[in-house]
DNA sequence: TAGATTGTTAATCGATTAACAATC
DNA sequence: TAGATTGTTAATCGATTAACAATC
């Protein structure tokens, strides 16, 4: 058995944005970079990045510091943007239709094979290329298709019977919209979007900074 | 002068949850709650939660506990949610639409006036009763109008341009959709939404979580 | 008064930063 | 080889948890 280090949450959430920076550095044509210029341009220490980085591997280079492309791929594999995901969106509403529309997801691995929705006069509809279906033909349909991922954006009110259901079908990850904090004993994994606590989270620190500067 | 200890981002971040907590005790016609009991609920210590609340005031009584009514009033305060917020969108796409259809904006304060987009054939039309507009309006719409948030929701290589502009016309808060991090020196607030970056760490732990159950 | 639970201080834990030996 | 920069250990900082005196 191979001793698994366990990688925090704060390690995790920094992934992405690694990967965006890197994705960027491609584009610029720039084929290595130090710590130290990865820092500046992230804006946090060069330590943490070393550090992060190694939670992983060496990726680097002493003397060198890290090639672009090879780094990129490394934080690729490790992010498994390499691997595809099936997804379906339970909820054909605005925001369901925003995300049915992101043409982004499918170039990260995350395709959208289905939508669904409880209203009659949304099913047979279709949006991005991608069929609308009735919540009835959900548990057929699972059986039938492999599902990772299902992205709810379904009212606040149906989100616990939504989850609930998916989970039940199989369905191993919800990234969920609704305000609501999903609670899921068996090992579902959840990602949150929580919009309004953002948004709310911009309101506060914007007095603040106003009532900072008056006084 | 008074004396201001600072918050620190991981309290203000909890904050829209407890006010989320509150809300739901009070449809649940809960009259008072202990830390402990809240704690239970909302999957936290208790000592958090007499932590956090202690950042902003002494709202509890010794042997009682917490009037949910008053803490809620209290939390709202705090968040500004009983003041009011004027907002645009610029990007009038999927993503601008849903956000102009979502109720729950205006109920917590947060009114979008406007929208603005640079295509023609968007101009001219009504979502949600509120008027597109031609970008070409927007700084003679800030001059006349005042605005405290922009909701950016435009492409990916428009958002630098789009953002030093809305900072350039006065307006403070942010609300970024794009993957890029804004960097704006003004003291602008910017909170960034970043789904794609949400999707992949939901991708790495359902990734992570199949190989521990593998080996 | 006795019991309950806060507000707050102190202890612990984890994450970030600094330092430096290893090495390209 | 000398210079640069990593990988990694140690120090620091901040956030969370525990403990308990204050008090309703």
């Amino acid at each position: 058995m191979v001793e698994e280090k366990k990688i925090s949450m704060a390690v995790i959430r920094r992934l992405p944005r690694y990967f965006r920076y890197l994705s960027d550095l491609i584009k610029l044509d720039i084929k290595r970079i130090s710590s130290k210029e990865l820092s500046e341009r992230m804006h946090i220490t060069a330590s943490q990045i070393r550090q992060d980085l190694n939670c992983f591997g060496g990726f680097g280079q002493q003397g060198y510091g890290y090639n672009v492309e090879y780094l990129y791929d490394e934080i690729s594999k490790i992010l498994g943007t390499n691997k595809r995901f099936s997804c379906i969106i339970v909820g054909a509403g605005n925001m369901g239709n925003a995300l049915a529309n992101y043409e982004n997801f499918a170039r990260r691995g995350f395709d959208i094979i289905a939508i669904f929705d409880v209203k009659k006069e949304k099913v047979g509809t279709v949006i991005n290329n991608i069929k609308v279906m009735h919540m009835d033909i959900l548990p057929e349909f699972i059986k039938t298709h492999h599902v990772d991922i299902a992205m709810l954006t379904v009212p606040n009110n149906k989100i616990n019977e939504v989850a609930t259901q998916v989970t039940e079908l199989g369905i191993k990850g919800i990234w969920n919209f609704s305000p609501t904090d999903l609670r899921l004993d068996n090992g579902t994994i959840v990602e949150n979007v929580h919009l309004s606590d953002s948004l709310m989270v911009l309101g506060y620190r914007l007095k603040e900074s106003r009532e900072n500067h008056n006084h």
